[in-house]
RNA sequence: GGUCCGGUAGUUCAGUUGGUUAGAAUGCCAGCCUGUCACGCUGGAGGUCAGGGGUUCGAGCCCCCUUCGGAUCGCCA
């Protein structure tokens, strides 16, 4: 028999079907047993009259909460089941596989008169079991959620004439600026994992193909301990030529953002709403604009905030969370463009003007940075001297080759795949994360 | 790299001024229960109190060292 998927057991009513899945919950009686079976899609009852079919009880007897198991019988609608007033009775039980006592909590068990709650494991415990962590219906959304964004996002761009591309992770000079590489052994000498696709996107304007984009891993060796950094994570990545400032980046990033955000919001608004909490709110076009030096003074007025250092040269983490109060305010908006960063606090790529100032942006969401773009320089000249200035010389000797034999003026951004999930559900970056990576953990 | 915090059943936690045999819930095991749905009831097993050293008549608790872990800042996406 076909198996049929739990969220569409109701066309089966009257019939039989065969169901397949994971024991959410298993209460054994004397004469009745009840399993709810769990599946991709949804939740069903499995009711077992125990009296009436004793060839099942030997199966029966080997469940424990999370085997996976198949079931094959009728299908009734029935009002005294609490949950979608329909069940299975099963004419045959086939415990695939048999789970041992879960070693985690991974939902909060609420205190009642005579108990005290029980508080789901850390995500820390959690991480360590997280493919059992991850068989909850809120993180197999999560993952439904972020699939749904992603793949939005990617097709807004094929409809725009970008082209997919896929650069290499295994490169054999440290990018950029050389202290944030992963050193890897490549046969007899040295090799680095990819800490952006930057050159390469960049390489691809190079080629001609005036617009593309890629999704894929990036690794930073940065031993940072925060809500919101892993040392592996997944970039979002763009790179577009003959651009006339770094304005037009600004503005198919916020198109890109609105249009995958209303995807979402129709899919799975009301989904995200009931198990996370978060409200997903389509942005509207265009997205507020503020130079950091304007925002540095909007935070000191509004809330007197002022650097700890004294340095406004870069955002603090205290003045990106403050940012989304001031623009929450001033423009009822959840993203901010930054702009007008002093070139000293970025990249050696990023075209600059003349007093110092760099042709780029970030992009804070809910108070957090989640891209950084720019327009690029692209002549040969210029682009060497400021790496020399960085001293970064033979490191990027293969990278200023791609400048020598013509190519446009262009601009991308880099944003974290992993950052947007975790905002959009209000998550921290380790509960947002399939597996998270950080300078502590490697395993699982 | 800086600062702060923590490690007690499988899990989440409590543990008084240092005082007998370290508790609860949940999970697990066994028994009971004719429709449960966070099932219910009864009983049971389960601990090198992270490790080592010290103070003390006596240490889960105080001190030192080690170790493992967490939060946060900086760095960034």
């Amino acid at each position: 028999m076909e198996r049929t998927m739990i969220k569409d057991i109701r066309s089966m009513a009257g019939g039989t079907a065969k169901v397949a899945g994971f024991v959410e919950n298993f209460r054994d009686g004397k004469s009745m047993a009840f399993i709810v079976l769990k599946d991709i899609t949804g939740k069903l009852q499995i009711t077992v009259e125990k009296e009436k079919c004793p060839e099942l009880l030997d199966e029966i007897a080997k469940i424990t909460p999370d085997s996976v198991i198949t079931c094959e019988g009728a299908v009734m609608e029935n009002e005294y089941v609490k949950m979608g007033g329909i069940e299975l009775l099963p004419t045959a039980i086939t415990v695939e596989s048999v789970a041992d006592a879960l070693p985690i909590v991974r939902k909060d068990i609420p205190a009642t008169k005579k108990k005290q709650a029980v508080e789901r494991s850390f995500i820390d415990q959690r991480l360590n079991y997280r493919w059992v962590d991850l068989r909850t219906d809120e993180n197999q959304l999560l993952f439904k959620v972020q699939s749904c964004l992603v793949n939005a996002m990617r097709q807004y761009l094929l409809d725009h004439n970008f082209i997919e591309i896929h650069s290499p992770k295994l490169i054999g000079a440290a990018s950029e600026s050389g202290a944030d590489v992963f050193e890897v052994k490549y046969f007899d000498r040295k090799a680095y994992l990819a800490q952006s696709p930057q050159f390469y996107k960049q390489m691809a304007m190079a080629s001609g193909f005036e617009r593309i984009f890629e999704v894929g891993p990036v690794f930073r060796a940065e031993k940072s301990f925060t809500s919101k950094h892993t040392t592996e994570f997944t970039g979002f990545d763009l790179e577009m030529s003959y651009i006339e400032s770094y304005r037009d980046v600004m503005q198919i990033e916020a198109e890109i953002l609105t249009y995958a955000l209303g995807i979402v919001k129709e899919k799975f608004g009301e989904q995200i709403k009931e198990a996370f909490g978060t409200e997903v709110i389509v942005p509207t076009l265009p997205f507020p604009v503020v130079t950091l030096a304007d925002l540095y003074d909007g935070l000191e007025k509004e809330f007197g905030y002022v650097p700890a250092d004294g340095d406004r040269n870069d955002l603090t983490t205290d003045a990106e969370k403050l940012s989304f109060e001031w623009v929450k305010k001033h423009y009822g908006h959840e993203f901010l463009f930054v702009v007008d960063y002093p070139s000293t606090k970025r990249a050696f790529y990023h075209m600059r003007k003349e007093d110092g100032t760099a042709l780029g942006y970030d992009l804070i969401w809910r108070g957090v940075e989640i891209t950084t773009g720019a327009q690029r320089e692209h002549r040969y000249e210029i682009l060497k001297k400021q790496a020399d200035e960085k001293g970064l010389g033979e490191d990027v000797k293969f990278y200023l080759e791609f400048f020598k034999y013509g190519c446009p003026p262009h601009g991308g951004f880099g944003l974290g795949v992993d950052r947007l999930t975790m905002l959009l559900l209000g998550l921290t970056i380790k509960e947002a994360m399939f597996i998270f990576r950080s300078p502590d953990r490697l395993n699982p």
